[in-house]
DNA sequence: TATCAGTTTAGAATGATTCTAAAGTATTGA
DNA sequence: TCAATACTTTAGAATCATTCTAAACTGATA
């Protein structure tokens, strides 16, 4: 509790009631995924209630301050993902299915960066179904 | 003309008046990416009205008879690409910058596929900013 | 403890996409 | 060629994730 609220604050972030209640659960030391929805969903399940506008706050709070990975897996929402590592997935978007993939993947052959760009993530996503 | 229409039969798609414009702007031999709005507007400007209810329909007429690859880009809408070769993409957000590699790229490293699922493809996404 | 900047919240607004159901059109067989 | 049928198109409404608004609330500071 009073590490969370340090955690938060080491992040400049106020430690709120909702911020430690939700850092609390997201860092509990395993790794998870989450949207919006299925964590206000585990929230009201532990008889937490905080709304929904700040749930997206804080999800979008944790993001910015690299607390978080967003994932890029579907185009009908966003997944948050506690594990901020360098790493991959394995996607079904039919099964809501999502794993990490933790392996040191490379991806070889890639061509030269487009001018003057650079490089922020690659992001390797194995889709297991349509 | 005859070749859209031909292309579209023997795609069992029925050669309708907005079909085939739209199939003769997006497989007219160079690669293209659009959305459900980008390529709304470059029919306007070609002076071909056609209601975006039936853009979205063709697109994904298209797409289910994989004629059209579907991106996962960002959680904001849905690209759809005419390469439906295997290929990937550098992509940046900010600038709705998009362009493929079609290198051939090898992911290396991948872990054993998860019992009874299997691969239906690997997207790989170089962000170029946040 | 008063003040103030940062937060939370309900509810409205937004925007991409899908749905509905009525009107239109390609196809087929006679 | 034509009527019957099945497939398409369409405007506008509906949906749904997400963002916005602005008013009430609360943690931090002096």
């Amino acid at each position: 509790m009073n590490d969370i609220k340090q955690f938060l604050r080491s992040n400049a972030l106020r430690p709120t009631k909702q911020r430690i209640v939700i850092a609390g659960y997201l860092f509990d030391g395993t790794d998870k995924h989450v949207t919006a929805e299925s964590l206000s969903t585990e929230l009201t399940k532990r008889k937490h209630i905080i709304s929904l506008a700040t749930v997206y706050n804080t999800l979008h709070d944790f993001y910015e301050n690299g607390l978080l990975k967003k994932l890029t897996l579907s185009a009908d929402r966003v997944y948050f993902d506690t594990n901020t590592d360098d790493h991959h997935h394995f996607y079904s978007e039919k099964e809501q299915f999502l794993i990490d993939i933790n392996k040191n993947i490379k991806v070889n052959g890639l061509p030269k960066t487009p001018k003057n760009k650079k490089i922020n993530k690659i992001e390797v996503i194995v889709h297991l179904d349509k």
